[in-house]
DNA sequence: TATGAATGAGATTTCATTCAT
DNA sequence: AATGAATGAAATCTCATTCAT
């Protein structure tokens, strides 16, 4: 079985990619530090991945998926809309300081991050609005059963949204002491998205 | 008046840079576009600023301490300390929209831009906490005059910074459509820190 | 065959290195220089040695061998010690000014060299060590066999190659008459090393 | 008094490049360090001295107007050419290693050190000849006296100052423990141009 | 699929020298 | 004499990408 042994080396570069790229950013990951880290030719990127631009977005959409699968599961079982709401965002948070994710990647990659736009990112633009898709369902689902406030939900998601952004960027990119941030966020979607008394 | 050349020689540097380094970020902005840009010789970026790196920092700085300014005075006239606090986040929104505030430049600059911490960096980040500091005094008004829910003040206001980043990030660098995003921001903030009923 | 075609290039670049550097010194030789005259693309320098200086180190123990290899040979068939000192300043002094050996690119390399000591050169000053390990067995031996004065023969295998370090200075890179130095150098250690009456 | 003034800065220029030049060697050594350590104005390096090669040369011929003197006043009182020709040799190897001589940049100037020749070293080249001269009357003094074996003097002084070169590049740029190295120099120097019994 | 030598454009940085004041 | 801003050529080194094997 050839492919076996193809397989493991294009996963063990994508393995590699994503840690390196993680932890040094985009202009700072070289092909050569990716091919020795994965123990494989420096060819092969190329080979199996066209460009490092192609692999960067093969890396993020890689995290990408996994936390849009963690986001679906962590908000289908919830009892009411709010229970959805908070329930994403935790996911969210958590996701974003679970070991072994790779999250960070996905922080350098997404549509929040600092890099130039390219035609490229387009395919990331459109999968990361789907993570917005899933939390305007919550929130739908919270103005229709009372336990939310009445907002246009699109525009609310996107305020929280940018909420978790900023505070997982506090969290893993500044040197600020943050160990209460997370707790103290949650607290405030609730209290901000809760119905008027 | 020697000063007089010289100065503006150094300034039409520091101009270019801020812009370039806005519109392009880091890696992209290369010395040959900012020198081309202020319309200087290239040998004099180093001459005035050492290196790359100390350049980016006197832009982020540079932006940084208006920044300050427009914040200080904008929670100054505050009459309670739940206006003082809007007013905070008003006008964070507000300078990052001024076209003329080169404000591009601080995102990415900032601590909570992708950029990897070096030895520079610390200055950023110290004179980056004097606005924590600002958002605190606020937030200490407002638990004192009954006008803002109790909470710790510093983790609350690490809390609403993260918020205004997220937000900013959404309208400035992403390409989703955000022209009410600022609004509900703003909202979201009130319901948040407004003391329960 | 890979090898057979990178290895070429490799060692054109070695060659066409040992000669710039041994004709023009160490800053007066450039990657353009060295590539245009091996022959090779720029990068191929760094590809396969690194930096400058890690290249010019290549160089110096390249030349630094073939020197060693041609001591120990002459000094293996001497019949006293007396004869086998001779034949080492003999053979090291023929060395110098043998065309084809490279030798300039080791005065400028060695020890006894201008150059600022880097961390690099440790490799060197050892290695040159051992030159002065041949000549310290061939004085013991003459000590031994009573056809060398008796005196510490570390200082004075140290006094010798000072002398073949000067008098080979005097002859390839000052513009003084030289004919006969060499011939008179020759003379004068053996003079010197003469056991007494 | 202007003069006065402009006459110190002229020489506290010449004095940091002669330590510089020394430390650093031709090369590493800047304008700017130069000006830095001098507390005086860049300008003023091109302004007195023309550029850096010939100031290189002004304090190469600095330090050798200085060992000429030494050298003459050394082999002045000697009873005997023997005598005058060992005074030489040891004048020369305590001037060597005399702290605040800037011997070293003699080393890295002078006819004997690793720079290209060019026309400006013609200078230095002639007033080093003049070194070999004052030799050259020592050994011809000793041969008229019998102090010393009949030799070609010209040739031995050559070898001689060969000698005198490797011994203090042993000593003042080679890591190898050479603490006995100047007395045995000397020792051997007057067992080689003895006359034979 | 796999390898890594080879390429060369381009980036940052250095620096002697010039020159206006 | 004195200053230091200004210049721009040149150097080293990086690195994505290509390609022969």
């Amino acid at each position: 079985m050839p492919n076996t042994h193809s397989t493991t080396k294009k996963k063990a570069l994508l393995q590699a990619a994503k840690e390196l790229f993680g932890e040094c950013g985009y202009a700072e990951t070289t092909f050569k530090k990716i091919s020795e880290r994965a123990g494989v030719a420096l060819g092969l990127l190329t080979h199996h991945y066209g460009n490092k631009e192609k692999l960067f977005l093969a890396c993020g959409l890689d995290v990408l998926t996994s936390f849009q699968a963690r986001l679906i599961e962590a908000t289908a079982q919830a009892q009411s809309g709010f229970d959805a709401v908070m329930s994403f965002c935790e996911a969210y948070l958590a996701f974003s300081i679970d070991p072994g994710t790779n999250w960070l990647v996905l922080v350098r990659c997404s549509p929040y991050s600092d890099m130039k736009t390219s035609d490229d990112r387009a395919v990331m633009n459109e999968k990361f609005e789907e993570i917005h898709r899933i939390l305007i369902d919550c929130l739908n689902q919270g103005i229709a059963d009372g336990t939310i406030a009445k907002t246009e939900p699109r525009t609310t998601a996107m305020v929280i949204i940018s909420l978790m952004v900023g505070a997982n960027r506090t969290r893993v990119l500044t040197p600020y002491e943050s160990s209460k941030l997370y707790e103290e966020t949650l607290i405030f979607v609730a209290r901000a998205i809760a119905p008027t008394a």
